[in-house]
DNA sequence: GGCCAGGTCCAAT
DNA sequence: ATTGGACATGGC
């Protein structure tokens, strides 16, 4: 894979697609096999350049936020001592810029889940009603456009649960061209222009806006960041979310949103390798076995 | 086998 | 303006 290279300096490919933000990649060694609208690409990074075929320059450029000052975003935030562990653990790490209507989609099916079974859903969507991709030997599906998905009845068959409504409703707004006017809006307006979506409340604009509309001050407040803040910035003190996300941007201003990132791919990480790491117990259990034989 | 999940909505204070 | 429970499934 050499066809399109380009020089991408302060930048971690797997950090960033690992990262929660995004569902529609596979990885095969160091390289990864993604869709994003109607595209269909593989890229892997080596040192400092990224190769790439599907993917011209201009596409990584824009889906990968090469242009984000990224020096500038590290250093900012670097000044808050308490993001040093989380900044140190994922360098390179940015925010994407993903399709508006996959984002609202993949956030509304968020609700009360988890990555994985994210990631199936929406898998799941794309195989049922997505346009067939090409690349080569490789083959995929694009996401369903609005227009071309099922309806709640068809959703709820792929074991959408609760969430079947929302999107089914989710996709008449999006038709109407609800989400190309949120574009040309001001955050805060784009805000609560996206809560008008059934399933779309705070949490789940946030992430729209920072995932989809480079809204680099929304900051998404999940179970994760609750506990995060409330463990590193509270004592462990119960904060509600609104006053949570007063905090953020207090504190880290039109950068929130790369503070959230960091924070959430680092608390969760280190969260999901003490979880599989053996316990002590299991240690001293293994211990006494191998000495038993 | 339960608990709880990158929450949201609605009804009852 | 807050608060609690329902919501459909499935990871772990």
């Amino acid at each position: 894979m050499v066809p399109v290279s380009t020089y991408a300096p302060l930048f971690d490919l797997r950090h960033t697609l690992e990262s929660g933000q995004f569902f529609r990649w596979t990885r095969e060694g160091d390289a990864y096999t993604a869709v994003r609208g109607l595209r269909l690409f593989r890229v892997r990074q080596r040192g400092t350049t990224l190769e790439a075929q599907g993917a011209d320059a201009w596409f990584l450029q824009e889906f990968l936020s090469l242009d984000h000052d990224l020096a500038d975003v590290e250093r900012r935030l670097r000044r808050d001592r308490k993001l040093w562990e989380a900044l140190d653990f994922a360098p390179g790490l940015r925010l994407l810029r993903q399709d508006p209507w996959e984002c609202t989609a993949a956030f509304i099916l968020s609700i009360a889940s988890n990555i994985p079974r994210i990631t199936g859903n929406v898998a799941d969507l794309a195989r049922t009603w997505g346009s067939p991709l090409r690349l080569g030997g490789l083959a995929a599906h694009a996401f369903p456009r609005p227009g071309q998905i099922g309806d709640e009845a068809g959703l709820r068959r792929l074991r959408l649960g609760f969430r079947a409504k929302y999107l089914a409703q989710a996709e008449r707004l999006a038709s109407a061209g609800l989400l190309e006017e949120i574009a040309q809006l001001p955050t805060e307006e784009a805000r609560d222009a996206l809560m008008v979506v059934p399933g779309v409340a705070e949490k789940v604009a946030d992430c729209i806006l920072l995932f989809a509309y480079g809204r680099l001050e929304a900051f998404p407040v999940d179970t994760w960041i609750r506990r995060v803040l409330r463990e590193r910035f509270f004592r462990g003190r119960a904060v509600p979310d609104r006053a949570l996300r007063a905090f953020a941007t207090e504190r880290w201003g039109d950068l929130a949103g790369y503070a959230q990132q960091y924070l959430y791919h680092w608390s969760r990480s280190t969260a999901l390798a003490r979880r599989n790491a053996p316990s002590p117990a299991q240690l001293r259990g293994r211990r006494r076995c191998t000495t038993m034989y």
